[in-house]
DNA sequence: TTTATGTATCGTAATATTGCAATATAACAA
DNA sequence: TTGTTATATTGCAATATTACGATACATAAA
């Protein structure tokens, strides 16, 4: 038997698994950059930024959709691409969560 | 052609997607929240709160090692593992660098 | 309509991850 | 020494991810 065991887990456990996963690729930290980077949220020139194919990156960008870190609307043409503060949010929650309950830690 | 091109990205955007993956699945979450919940760092019985083989879970720590994620001295027959703060602080900076850039953006 | 452009999906090959049984190792106790 | 306990490693099968060429789709312009 290979992967996936995720039925035994919390959803919280699940759902932060899939968040952290969709930014464990460095394509997908460079998307994020990249869009940091940009002044507007139109951005269609995401594949250039890139040395990816055009369908990878779509497939990278479909999985930042998926988890919810970045949001898509169509712009025209192109779509326009940005980044998801409530996905955010969730972070923040957990890395502030995790600093406090580390302050009383032996380590 | 298949996996890794990381060749192509940035130090830093393959630092962080190496974090970022080691916390991509639900059972190394699940490590994180028990070492987080336990007083003392002294835990040897992090494999029976898994629904997973000891091979498994030791193989899950091994990754949160190498990412720098937790860190484990022996303490006799046992081991001693505990969340390592440097790490923390590298998702603190991203975040908080993210959050900061974000305030100007038309989202 | 036709053409061009930007993006998504399909199909497939290469690679990586996950999980565990079996086995090995390392430290303590008797 | 032997036995016990805790953890690591090996080997392998099942599954997931990554990457891209080919193709499809959808919108805008001519």
């Amino acid at each position: 038997m290979g992967a996936s065991k995720s039925d035994f887990f919390s959803d919280n456990q699940n759902e932060l698994a899939t968040l952290f996963k969709a930014l464990s690729h460095p394509a997908r930290v460079a998307i994020i950059e990249y869009l940091l980077k940009v002044d507007t949220c139109i951005c269609g020139d995401i594949v250039n930024e890139l040395p990816l194919a055009q369908p990878t990156v779509s497939q990278h960008l479909r999985e930042l959709k998926n988890a919810g870190i970045i949001k898509g609307t169509i712009e025209g043409t192109a779509i326009c691409y940005c980044i998801n503060p409530e996905a955010l949010k969730k972070f923040d929650v957990y890395f502030s969560g995790i600093t406090t309950q580390l302050k009383n830690k032996c380590c």
